[in-house]
DNA sequence: CTATAATCGAGACGGTACGTCACGTCTTGAT
DNA sequence: ATCAAGACGTGACGTACCGTCTCGATTATAG
């Protein structure tokens, strides 16, 4: 994303040089989001991430311009995994998809990678690579269940995906948001629970009259 | 929050030495917001803020233990207000509450609250009474019109209500968030039909075997 | 020379603000001057300085610019000292000054006071001030021995000065620098037959046919 | 001095690897001069000088073990030759030696070497050689014209040479010195009468009383 | 009317992290 | 084995901000 080694073949460079150590990249990427684990965003200092990953500053500012670079290409690269899923059904399917979400925004590397993706919103100058990364791992999914479960006819046509997509992630994310901000500690049986509660009520709604079976 | 005027409501505080100068937290506060708006945690400096009020440090620390306070203070009393719902229908309350929370998201303000929120999440060591007021100011609203609903009978009963406090809060904050990482920019129009979507869904699914009406 | 405190009275400042620490000044160049003369030009921190003079980084770079200016000064301020001459005759005169002179550099903070004359002199661009201080402080001297040995018919009215001066101070600094140079440790009464043989020989020369008494 | 090629005096180092580039050890040394000569001490760096000697790091690292030992021979190779001197009289010697002198001080080279000489002297720790070379260098010099001239009568038997030695060379190198400060530029011809002035004082004094001729 | 005292704008203070740069070492492929 | 290139770990550079402190000036109450 930052550095030359991603961005492959392009320049006129041909090994010239003593090349970039290999494991450099995922030990500095590993030592920057446990520092971010563990002392949040006002605690995370460069410093301790070179020394942490036992490299120099300047190996870490040769491939990254500063701060907001590394942390960003840190939550990308370890934070917006998400297992593709298709189990036949739509509610299968909701209900595997929002599981998943739920754990993965509960994860840290999933929560850190929801904090650099408010921040680089809030600060649309830099890195809108993020912000395409993150719609285009998380905004393909819904899409694609949501296209096979019309071919099956388990959906109604016409309700746009978007929607569907925001309710999902949204109650996902505060559903982690809450947890911290109340200090509880969800179990997996809990995250499940909520998970078949909140397909429950995007696939039949709450509304009495339209609580079929 | 913390600063001793507003502790103590026993009125016009008496004391011998000169008054604090009225005006001078709103238009800290002010200045906060604002450059917490345009130039995000990282860079927002509380020599700035007092620059931009035209006050002293020593003003803004009098008031305010340190950055942290301040911030919180600012986003808690301009981005944490939403206006109370009652329309007397389930759909017709859920819809102004969504519309509400849209606009509230979409706005500086309230979108500053939400990156407070995450901020504050993410360093629960500093700062729990955000959180407090964050689950006090929302909780109550879905819960009230979820109590009336069902003593309506418009609503499914044993549905917990935290499930859809978390579809509507998140699919909001969700939109906004997207609006930005897009660089879309969303009319009023376009909030309330998204609103009128979420509701249809929350209430009556999307499923093709639960839509009655 | 380089701290607004020094150059008086001069700006729209008229106390406004805390008032700088007046003994910084003071520490900071004492710190300086012995961290040169324990590590040298080349292990001369300014880290190191702060530390050593208990005091902050930005308390030094408020009051000098760089590293060249503190050094520049710390010597220029104890460095270049030199008590004046008036014996009566020209001999005790230039015997008086040529031991005053090899005292001074043999010391530190006298050594160091020629070495940064030299690194000024080798650029230019910065710090001219400094050869004005040498000058002014150095120049006079020489020049007003001679006037009065003038007056008193003890030298040739013609002799250039320039050339006498150049001759003792130079004999001096040799002198200093060959005692590093061989690691040799001069006592105080090598310096006074130095000057002795010096003096003598500026006087009445060296060739046989000059010897008169 | 350091590299292998000039202490083996051995002729042409047999070896099996790719012999040392020729022209090498002149090009850095060469820059390294010009390199110290435009911006000091302070802003001399091997990898300027290995840019401008269009040559890799290793290239220089491989002939000298650092900077210092690069710097040093850079000027000892170049900032210390001395032409020697012999006319038939103390005079003539004297004065070509002292015009020499001046000259050499006065050049880029010559300054050169003279800021290296402060350096070393006050970093005894590292680099005694260079003090041993110059020392040998000049220090022979005017031994022998003392000799050649206390043989030939012209010279006071029992005047220490040092004290003449240190009054010529300080004289030049204050004089050098004083140019620089100054921002002057003296021509060949002020140089050469300052040499004969400084020469004409050492040999017959400035008092009245003995000027005999 | 004077003394006392809290607050004000300004800005210096001791620290700490920033991002840059140079050191001297190491590692590559090519000569 | 040496070359040019350039990445490596280390550590100092000079800057910016934190939260504290000190100043003279202001503005109220208390005596």
């Amino acid at each position: 994303m930052f550095n030359r080694s991603m961005t492959t073949g392009e320049g006129p460079r041909r090994g010239r040089g003593r090349p970039r150590t290999p494991g450099a990249e995922g030990k500095i990427l590993a030592a920057a989001l446990a520092e971010y684990g563990e002392h949040g965003w006002a605690g995370f200092t460069m410093d301790a991430v070179a020394r942490r990953a036992h490299v120099g500053k300047s190996t870490v500012y040769l491939r990254w311009p500063d701060k907001d670079a590394l942390l960003t290409e840190a939550v990308t690269s370890r934070g917006l995994e998400l297992a593709a899923v298709d189990t036949g059904t739509l509610e299968g399917d909701l209900t595997q998809l929002a599981t998943n979400l739920l754990r993965h925004f509960h994860s840290p590397a999933g929560w850190a990678g929801v904090r650099v993706t408010f921040d680089t919103a809030s600060a649309p100058e830099r890195l809108g690579n993020f912000a395409e990364a993150v719609i285009e791992v998380h905004g393909r999914q819904v899409e694609q269940i949501c296209r096979r479960a019309v071919e099956r006819g388990e959906m109604i046509e016409s309700f746009p995906v978007g929607a569907l997509t925001e309710a999902i992630y949204g109650a996902a994310m505060i559903n982690a948001l809450s947890e911290r901000l109340e200090g509880r500690v969800d179990s997996d049986a809990d995250l499940e629970t909520r998970a078949r509660y909140l397909v429950a009520m995007v696939l039949r709604g709450i509304a009495t009259d339209s609580a079929v079976s």
